[in-house]
DNA sequence: GCGGTCATTTCAATGAGTGAAAGTTTACTC
DNA sequence: GAGTAAACTTTCACTCATTGAAATGACCGC
């Protein structure tokens, strides 16, 4: 499992890390093993030889330790409007994004293709999808996923980022990422073969996108006119 | 509290729906008094003198204690789009239904001019905003919601619910929706005075209607020409 | 009225999550 | 380099949600 975090400085912040990351991954491994509610937080800080303490000292639920990577999946999503190319509209930065972009455990789609990545990926998102809890928690997942959004696409146009058009442009990609996970999951977990798989998600991607452009001209595209500012978003 | 289901045929029967209401308007009281997480499933029991084991018999979770009124609501909501005035399209009907729509304990604007009704409002915008197992659950609540929309919009259009178009539909309007929620739950709870509540509903609601409406031109109204369906929904 | 069905109860567990106190390790100061 | 404070962990003891099995008693069709 990745180490995705710059190690902070400091033995007990590198040692503090080390338990954070070693828990996490020996949960996320059990996790897709046996599924999400046959395990227990108590197996779990056995196998990582800490106690159970410790575990909920780093996480503040079960639930956090599967979804232990998603601040890096945001900042992918909300990069890929940042640092999109001169001139390319804000959804279709986001829905190049979106076809192509792994998903956690999952690692493109190559990895779909491959029998074994492709049985991995089907474990992991039965997983996450078998269990209420896990279903519930995304809620607040995706409620982090549209703030920052909205920061970044308030930035783009040079808006507030409470302002309506903002914040229902926000929600309205959120609603899509959603429907592309929906769709991801049920496809992988009714087996359908990834050529197929991908060909859904990227029509999903596709269409959702392309209807937040058309409902949103005035903020898709970057308005480099003037001080760079959108002067007018009424409909 | 409501008794909003026609009381069903057997001595039995009605003995157990009456005992589920108590349950319910019990639950509902004390949460609204204490909060979510400060009310214990032992002491609803004990209040409406039924065992700890009956309750769950009755509602999976505490949470759906909670929400047990959520069918209603989505209800008006679908029938909002059923029921729509010739010639009306979807998103006009809808934005109406939500701009005035009562929430649940809520009881319509009227309510939150009142202050004693403005009061009742904000501790159970409170108590829901407060608790993340109640946020949690509130995922699994706009899945539900989203496949009524799917079905409402599906019929209307004469698309199959799992079309790209439809379900990119519904998830932005979901989207809207949750933004309302949203508003409103931000805006009570921080004692905006009702007249800046309501404005900020409408415009939410508005803007975030017409923006479906301007990305679904082909959905939005009903197609009667030929047999009632539309025959091109491509962008 | 009889036997079964069904809501409910009691009993006994499992497992998540928390607060406090105490131990251990690391970082900072003089 | 000792001494102290702060940061991590652990242990302990507890609360609470949730569930299965078995028992009770009111109700329903016959």
């Amino acid at each position: 499992m990745g180490s995705p975090s710059p190690l902070p400085a400091g033995r007990r912040q590198r040692k503090k890390a080390l338990t954070r990351q070693a828990i996490s991954d020996i949960a996320t491994e059990m996790f897709m093993a046996r599924g999400f509610d046959d395990v227990t937080v108590a197996e779990i800080a056995e196998a990582a030889d800490v106690s159970v303490k410790t575990v909920f000292n780093h996480f503040g639920s079960k639930e956090e330790l599967f979804l232990d990577r998603e601040a890096e999946i945001f900042a992918a999503i909300t990069g890929a409007i940042a640092d999109r190319a001169e001139g390319r509209s804000i959804t279709e930065a986001l829905a190049a994004q979106l076809a192509d972009h792994r998903i956690p455990a999952g690692g493109g789609w190559s990895a779909l293709y491959d029998p074994e990545g492709a049985a991995l990926f089907r474990r992991f998102l039965r997983t996450w999808h078998e269990s209420p809890s896990l279903q519930g928690r995304y809620r607040l997942s995706n409620e982090r996923l549209a703030g920052e959004l909205r920061a970044a696409l308030g930035a783009d146009a040079g808006l507030a980022e409470d302002d309506v058009r903002v914040r229902v442009m926000a929600a309205m990609m959120v609603g899509v990422i959603h429907l592309r996970y929906e769709t991801i999951s049920a496809a992988v977990c009714a087996e359908v073969p990834a050529g197929e798989v991908e060909r859904r998600v990227r029509a999903v991607v596709a269409e959702g996108m392309a209807r937040v452009a058309r409902a949103f001209p005035d903020l898709d595209r970057r308005q480099d006119a003037q001080d760079g500012r959108v002067t007018s978003g009424r409909l």
